[in-house]
DNA sequence: TTGAAAGCGCTAACAA
DNA sequence: TTGTTAGCGCTTTCAA
């Protein structure tokens, strides 16, 4: 059925080992001998068998990459750009890419595991570091490669990808005290992700320039997700003292978070302000437009992805820790660029 | 390094063959062999090394998936709940999942082509089909297993599983209808994509129940992004008569088909409705909540990918092709359940 | 310039 | 019950 060597060198009169050569392109075979075993292969519509090589060469030729999701109604737009960037790069080298779910704890540890010890991935690729990685601490102990996207708590030495999220979140926290506002809740990852202690620590530097405070009663963890930026923003807005700005830790809790404004009557941008982080494309589309804080993030899938291939090839990988600078992207949401909607009702920025 | 059944032969004094079998649990293997063979694979850590097992077995235990995909900035929320769908599946039957991406086209062709003759997947599961579908007839061709999300034109002799979008679209047309609409514009998909044609019938179905006409005028396709919804809708919105509602195809479109209103400061659900198709988590966190069909995507991708496995291993795949009943979800975006809205402006559905 | 032989790590037919 | 042999399809010494 299938073509093989075995089948080309008979047609062929040559042997395996010279059809192999010839087609590998080594220069120790004969002009006509590469010429004919070329055509041959041509005709016969010859394809190596992967596996085959992969078995020789002791190499998958495949990059894993296991997605820390829960549940069924998973749906991060933030991932699967990423994940087309990581893909393309992939491909465009001949790798492989190999995806899977498992959602953080005991057994997402076996994943990995097993992945390395049957031989089925040549590196990894790990997203949404968390503070205490074990997946990290697992690989560098084993020394098997892979290239992180975001950082960890203590010894970094490893390769990774990230964005400064301290500036960021400073920069979040500048415009909004620029746009006047004092009293300002954040919608906190979970306090085990990597990224939730920077963005947190970002904001609290902005304020403290201003010789403001992060008041604990307004850190309010989320699960990242729309619902819960939507639920706590109504718990928050039926506070004794609600906040006048609302500075979300990603762009799906802030979306959340307009939603209950809205729901509540109230105008986003003018009577609460809205902040994201990511720039999904949905920031840029809803209504009114987020104002966020830029990852480019399939430009990030690309290079985290590069930088495992290159470390896989044995290649020069530097820099092999990039901190990328953010972008704020302001929009309306946070009551900047307002004319449009000021025309309407009239109402500027609410200072509290 | 790696622990290898020829590793535990040494150990246990046995054949590779008899530690072969007695690890995979054949019961013409002595008793105490087994036990013998079990524990020193256990002290040393042994795993398989998956590739050999493969290019023995002459499988690859890996299905493919090739999301048909354009541009870095991809972020369908659909997909990726799919994904995690087939990949959960996929692994709770020891299958890998190999996902790449590559826009429509020629080269998508060759990719398949590539991943069967390299013996890289044991079968495919396909999605997002077309009326002309090159990778289906290839696929059907050649003989390669594959299941598909989604139907195509003509001949349909493959398995496949579907959601009814004539019936999805009825209902939204219905709906519309009941709630007083009659100048009705659709965000179309793109017109190649096989479910472009059922949700177009659909509508016109339930428009002709009522003796009206979809006005060819009033059908706009767009890409299914959010920003065609956008841009489309704002033409709608600024021609001479625009529709009293709106039925997106899919939710991302009505997403942008909201912005739009909004930015026009009109009121979704009172002066414009808008409805989608595909309820993505998204929608019943956008704000109103958006009037959508539903599609139960998760399990759609468990469904497709547990028929792909049994088709596999030779078992018996009944029924091989399902479609699937769609669920209305009736919001706010539509202006049905406008309680929560008129109270505000006192506006009630408008009538054209 | 070419081919024979060995081997990647595994499974399976067959014989003992 | 066990081991020998062969082979999956390929690459790579090494000798001719």
């Amino acid at each position: 059925m299938a073509v093989t060597l075995k089948e080309i060198a008979r047609r062929t009169g040559k042997s395996i080992t010279t059809v192999s050569r010839a087609l590998a392109g080594y220069d120790d075979v004969g002009a006509e001998t590469k010429t004919l075993v070329r055509r041959v292969a041509d005709e016969l519509g010859y394809t190596p068998n992967l596996l085959a090589q992969r078995l020789q060469k002791r190499r998958s030729d495949t990059i894993g990459l296991i997605l820390p999701t829960f549940g069924p109604r998973f749906s991060d737009p933030f991932f699967s750009e990423f994940l087309a960037g990581v893909g393309n790069m992939a491909a465009e080298h001949g790798y492989d890419l190999l995806v899977s779910t498992q959602p953080p704890g005991e057994r997402e540890l076996q994943v990995y595991r097993q992945k390395v010890q049957s031989r089925q991935v040549d590196g990894f690729v790990i997203v949404r570091t968390r503070r205490q990685d074990a997946r990290i601490r697992y690989l560098r102990e084993i020394g098997f490669p892979f290239v992180a996207f975001g950082r960890i708590e203590g010894d970094m030495d490893f390769p990774f990808v990230d964005v400064d999220g301290i500036q960021g979140m400073r920069m979040i926290g500048e415009h909004l005290i620029g746009l006047g506002h004092r009293r300002i809740a954040c919608l906190a990852p979970p306090a085990d992700l990597s990224f939730a202690e920077h963005r947190l620590i970002g904001l609290r530097q902005a304020l403290a320039t201003y010789g403001l405070e992060l008041a604990d009663s307004l850190v309010r963890p989320g699960d990242l997700t729309q619902k819960s930026g939507y639920q706590i923003t109504l718990q928050l807005l039926d506070s004794v003292q609600p906040p006048t700005a609302i500075a979300a830790c990603n762009d799906l809790m802030a979306l959340g978070a307009m939603s209950a404004i809205q729901e509540r009557r109230l105008i986003v941008g003018r009577d609460v302000a809205v902040t994201g982080f990511d720039d999904i494309p949905m920031a840029e589309h809803s209504h009114p437009p987020l104002t966020t804080v830029h990852q480019p993030i399939y430009q990030i899938g690309k290079t985290v992805c590069d930088m495992l291939i290159r470390l896989l090839k044995g290649l020069d990988v530097t820099p092999h820790q990039v901190i990328l600078a953010p972008k704020l992207m302001v929009r309306q949401s946070c009551g900047a660029n307002m004319h449009r909607f000021t025309t309407e009702k009239g109402g500027g920025v609410t200072i509290a």
